[in-house]
DNA sequence: ATCAAAAATGAGTGATTACTCACTCTTATT
DNA sequence: AATAAGAGTGAGTAATCACTCATTTTTGAT
């Protein structure tokens, strides 16, 4: 189950980071997969180091406590998973050439994004949604996040979308809430709470489009 | 933080259980915070003993193990969260006299009455939230009640708020499942990811019930 | 081939863990 | 007052925990 993709691993880990020795991969691996299996408390660096193929003592080497091996593996995916789809690039092909084009091929074009990278990173995530209610440093880099990159960028981008009407009533921040919540109540519904079921993606993608889009105009 | 309210524990464990002795009840009110601070996996059965005042071994008298006590809080949760706003006389005061009314007036009694709930009940519900992704027994308790209490029951209920060609092209599991991470959204975003934020309330939950209403109608 | 630095090892550390059990205390019934 | 049963105790147990460190192995530049 989740075998992890090494290149996909190195681009994760390797942010800003120096390259990582065999070994040190093999860890991270193995934590990855033992952390989403049974939680960061309950996971034991004997077990890692087993799995891993790798002495305990070699964990220690490159990480000074277990809980830094946790951070070192999360933090970076949060920035992954909430900036890229921000960046410049990711924007100007939304806004290409002609005018600007409607809420719907926004809306479209960052699920399908950030359903593969849930889909890749499926293990990852369901560490991070775990770990970040016990951990303050995990929380202050969401907020960081948000503040920073997310909100202003997509409080830019909504005011494209919206009528003078619905910007007067409407806090920006329901907006979010409510588009959030929703984006990412289909990825944790398909990839983390039943992942079994028999989904036809294309139309939940679809409709979850047209319940966010209508849900929001009819909010003026 | 989170202070617990006896009478409304022994409620909430009196579902079909015999009494519990004052030092059970400690021992439910201690484990509860503890669990909800720092997670089951984190959380020691000494810990435990000391925050209620009692000896270790008392713990063990009544509970065979670390997990049954986690078990024992946490099931009852599940009906209690999930059924009786389903119960036939909730259901009978929205139908009441004329002919049946809005999904607004649905919406709004549901979220309001499940509202109360979560903000009595807080640390309990980061308990669930948090261990059901660990322990099949709260997965399959949570799978048995939505499939023969909440499923039909609900499907009933939207067959009236929906016209005949929403009925026909949408399928139902789609209308529950945007329904339920809305309303579980706002209610999560509100008590346990950014509970300091001052919300207000009333607006908040108007416009989430006009979103889901609006969303919902524009699928056809 | 030499050798210094980095990587890896694994036996060993004290602390903590969930849980046991022989025993005492409390309570209610007679 | 006697007694039986359940509630409560806390010292004790073996296992496991995260982490250390003296030592060995691997690596890469010369």
């Amino acid at each position: 189950m989740g075998q992890l993709d090494k290149e996909l691993l190195q681009e994760l880990l390797d942010v800003s980071e120096k390259e990582l020795t065999p070994k040190q991969t093999k860890i991270v691996q193995a934590a990855i997969e033992i952390f989403s299996e049974k939680g960061f408390a309950a996971a034991s660096t004997s077990e890692i180091a087993k799995r891993a193929g790798v002495a305990e003592g070699t964990i220690f080497r490159h990480y000074k406590t277990k809980k830094d091996l946790l951070i070192s593996i999360v933090l970076p995916v949060i920035s992954k998973f909430a900036v890229p789809f921000l960046a410049e690039q990711f924007l100007n092909e939304i806004f290409e050439g002609e005018e600007f084009e409607e809420m719907d091929q926004f809306l479209r074009k960052v699920i399908y994004n950030r359903y593969e990278f849930v889909r890749k990173n499926t293990a990852l995530l369901k560490i991070l949604l775990q770990e970040m209610f016990y951990h303050s440093e995990i929380q202050d880099t969401f907020k960081e996040i948000y503040m920073e990159k997310i909100a202003p960028k997509y409080r830019n981008l909504m005011e494209q979308f919206l009528t003078k009407d619905q910007l007067e009533s409407i806090p920006m921040e329901t907006i979010f809430r409510l588009t959030i919540s929703t984006v990412l109540g289909f990825l944790l519904t398909r990839f983390i709470i039943v992942p079994d079921y028999d989904w036809d993606d294309e139309r939940e993608i679809e409709y979850t489009i047209q319940f966010i889009k209508n849900g929001i105009k009819g909010l003026s």
